[in-house]
RNA sequence: GCUCUGUUAGUAUAGUGGCUAGUACGCCUGGGUUUCAUCCAGGAAACAAGGGUUCGAUUCCCUUACAGAGUACCA
């Protein structure tokens, strides 16, 4: 009775994956791998009309880059395909068929089905949002209320129609749901859904069921949204007499000021992402940003998408993906729909930098170097990032920061230089450039021993030595330790960054 | 409108029938680095409201308010 667990994260291709959708799929992955499960990608591309070309590519390489593939899929291959349901067309007209015969459901023609007309009168008298239920069918044509050989007459003729799911009457339908326990909802109060449409199209209600029963899955992993239509799922699951998956209904992802759910149009506003990578409409060729480009790491994403709804109930907050698996349960996600918070996700992207070493940022950002035509040597590479990613927060501030490491000074922060800056200081001054310069071991050390030196003997204090020199090598007052920067720098471009800077405070003061 | 779901500092959350209601981000103050950042120390800041139940409710129940979702031959 224990089946091996088996999720699916189901989207349909209509746009870019969100990061609410992302997230969905995190919780299914995590859940199934601490379950030693299988977690496939099935396409819920029924509904033609929405099809938006470049989504499902676009949904596996956001899946890749955070790193919670899928092992069964279209393009992954797997026993239980296809996984694409315009592609299993053929399966769900039998399923439907089956419905008919046992009686659960119904046959509605849509030539002269007049549910279009009473549904407008309705709305008309006040009623805001009518159905097509228990009652109302009594008075519709469909083969419930026409006679049985008029129903076959019609289907020999080949009419078009659709299959609605027959309601019943006066029942409660109870399932327990791992996030929200039980929920109960009236039969009295749900309507005949459509499972097949008129174009031979199942909707998603028939063609989820069916899949999941037939790809075997054992628990439903899915947003919030879906709640009001379970009940009519476990009525299916009912009628079909087959084994029903659980549920886990995840809470929404919210906008963090205002009011609703996180939509494209809060990151432009506020300035942050919502997709996990760059996207482009292939029909307006409107461009979204993705956290990717934006310069966060995969992990630091996939950590800050975790506690959004989900807490360990330690007080620790980095984890790998490998802790995560270890770690997380459905059972502690939050019930309540969770805030965005862009100002943690930053911080999150900040410990993940700060805690790897200069080699491992250096493989990382060396592709960025490049890209600024910077000529990079691994080892160097690795020393700069070390020293620069205590202040970093994105990945791409890497080569901004340390951009006076490959080419000439851009700004001067003349303000600073000319407050530190006194012209009878000059001939001091000039004395240290020239012992700097003719110092033989280049060594971070070894400049401060020899900058300390001078002062000691010369009188002079750090605030008016230290922030000319650091103005003159890097143009700012802000940055890493700076005789580890002229040592890396070498003697030789110090010295002539040394005249240059000086010159220009000289200048500045005069 | 109806159905379902939810509500602890600005945000994410922990937690309990009786505690100074804990932690993190952010914010403020200070230390430190004679730069910036990291870091360290300290601070302000919350149980939506009203009724019950109870010796006692943030915690259990009801009502209200607010919020979210659904209410399609969309998913």
């Amino acid at each position: 009775m224990t089946r091996k667990v088996r999720t699916r994260f189901a989207p349909s291709p209509t746009g870019p994956l969100h990061m609410g959708g992302v997230r969905t799929a995190l919780y299914c992955y995590l859940f199934t791998k601490k379950m030693k499960g299988d977690f496939l990608l099935r396409i819920e591309d029924t509904d033609q009309g929405r099809f938006v070309p470049g989504a499902e590519e676009y949904i596996i390489e956001a899946l890749n880059w955070v790193g919670i593939s899928p092992s069964e899929g279209q393009s992954i291959g797997g026993d239980f395909g296809p996984y694409r349901q315009s592609e299993r067309k053929h399966l769900y007209k039998q399923y439907a068929d089956l419905l008919v015969e046992k009686g659960h459901a119904y046959y509605v023609f849509t030539s002269d089905d007049n549910w279009a007309e009473l549904r407008e009168s309705l709305i008309a008298q006040g009623k805001p949002s009518p159905k097509y239920d228990n009652v109302n069918r009594q008075y519709l044509k469909n083969s419930l209320t026409l006679p049985a050989d008029e129903v076959q007459k019609r289907l020999a003729a080949g009419e078009e129609y659709a299959i609605r799911y027959k309601m019943p009457r006066n029942e409660e339908v109870k399932f327990k749901d791992i996030i929200r326990d039980v929920v109960s909802f009236q039969t009295n109060q749900l309507d005949d859904k459509v499972l097949m449409k008129s174009d031979g199209m199942p909707t998603y209600h028939l063609a989820n069921v069916v899949d999941d029963h037939l790809m075997e899955i054992t628990h439903v992993v899915r947003g919030e949204e879906w709640l009001p239509s379970t009940p009519l799922h476990v009525l299916l699951y009912k009628s079909f007499e087959w084994e029903m998956p659980e549920f886990a209904h995840l809470p929404l992802i919210l906008k963090p000021d205002g009011k609703g759910k996180l939509s494209k149009r809060d990151g432009d506003r506020l300035g942050f992402p919502v997709f996990p990578i760059d996207w482009t409409n292939p029909e307006t060729g409107e461009e979204s940003k993705g956290f990717r480009e934006r310069g966060f790491m995969p992990e630091a994403f996939l950590n800050m998408l975790a506690f959004l709804g989900w807490n360990p109930g330690t007080e620790q907050e980095i984890f790998s993906k490998e802790e995560l698996i270890d770690t997380f349960s459905l059972e502690r996600v939050g019930k309540s729909g969770a805030r965005f918070d862009f100002e943690k996700t930053k911080w999150f992207n900040q410990q993940y930098i700060k805690n790897k070493t200069g080699e491992e940022l250096a493989v990382l950002t060396k592709p960025m170097f490049e890209k600024a035509a910077y000529k990079v040597d691994d080892k160097m590479l690795a020393t700069i990032c070390d020293m620069t990613k205590e202040r970093v927060t994105f990945m791409k501030e890497f080569p901004e920061m340390s951009y006076y490491f490959f080419e000439d000074i851009k700004a001067y922060d003349e303000k600073m230089l000319k407050k530190k800056w006194k012209n009878e200081n000059k001939e001091k001054i000039d004395v240290l450039v020239e012992q700097l310069y003719a110092l033989e071991d280049y060594s971070g050390e070894n400049i401060e021993k020899t900058v300390k030196a001078f002062m000691e003997e010369t009188g002079l204090g750090f605030g008016q030595v230290l922030p000319v020199l650091r103005i003159s090598v890097t143009g700012t007052m802000q940055g890493p330790p700076i005789f580890e920067v002229m040592s890396l720098l070498g003697k030789e471009t110090v010295n002539k960054r040394l005249a240059k800077g000086i010159e220009k405070a000289v200048e500045l003061n005069s």
